[in-house]
DNA sequence: TTTGTCAACGTGTCCA
DNA sequence: TGGACACGTTGACAAA
């Protein structure tokens, strides 16, 4: 429990049939080498003596960038800043645990990891947004998945009831559970619920007549289909 | 060059 | 009304 995907994400995803597991498994491949992405590698924050390595890098790429405004500094934006491999972990560790933070909580973190709140702020809204598109995936596969199956299932109800049209057209043959003669047809109904022919005749259950329909009770098509529950 | 990823931004909505 | 958030988008960057 609590596997992540090479990019970090975690989900988890309440679908009948799906294994949380494919938290890790189903999407590894989603970002084509599910090998982490080793830009985090070369990180730009690094400073660019490659001396003693401090445990985390600013944050801040340009020095200006405390000032910048709304508009980011108008014509283009800074160089793209990326999280050194500490930072992330640490980011993805207390996303774990919450999903939000506080301002406080914020405010701590961004401390600890020498970046600005409003990075802090701006990572886990990201993070939520792609915990959420990834789910968003995962639940439109397994409704593709039901749509496929349901699909068949009708296909086959549909087969089903032509056979059965098919097998109306030719009077049937009823015998009679008492005298095992044939009946007339006149003494024949209909079984309302199940839609076929049974012998009217006082006494004779209705189910009398009625063979057994195959697989009618382990028809693999009619389980009892919980509901999805999103 | 194209494509995927991700930090950062702008805007609209919700709520205390 | 201000802060937090969701959502859509932009632009820098790396890999194919």
């Amino acid at each position: 429990m609590g596997s992540t995907s090479p990019s970090g994400l975690e989900l988890t995803m309440a679908v009948p049939g799906l294994s949380s597991s494919s938290g890790s498994e189903g999407f590894g491949c989603n970002a084509g080498n599910g090998n982490g992405s080793n830009m985090r590698d070369l990180d730009m924050n690094q400073p660019a003596s490659g001396g003693e390595e401090e445990e985390f890098p600013m944050g801040i790429v340009e020095e200006d960038e405390e000032e910048r405004g709304p508009g980011a500094g108008g014509p283009h934006r800074p160089k793209k800043l990326r999280l050194s491999k500490e930072q992330s972990r640490l980011l993805e560790e207390s996303f774990r645990v919450n999903h939000t933070l506080t301002p406080k909580q914020k405010e701590a973190l961004a401390v600890k990891l020498k970046l600005r709140p409003r990075q802090v702020e701006v990572w886990f809204q990201n993070r939520r947004a792609r915990t959420k598109l990834k789910q968003t995936e995962l639940e439109c596969e397994y409704l593709k998945r039901c749509f496929g199956s349901l699909t068949e299932e009708n296909r086959r109800l549909q087969r089903e009831v032509e056979e059965l049209r098919a097998m109306r057209v030719a009077p049937p043959t009823v015998l009679s559970p008492h005298t095992r003669q044939p009946l007339p047809a006149s003494a024949l109904t209909m079984c309302p619920r199940c839609e076929r022919i049974t012998a009217a005749t006082a006494g004779a259950p209705a189910g009398a007549a009625r063979t057994p329909r195959p697989g009618a009770a382990t028809n693999p098509f009619h389980p009892r289909r919980p509901s999805a529950a999103f």
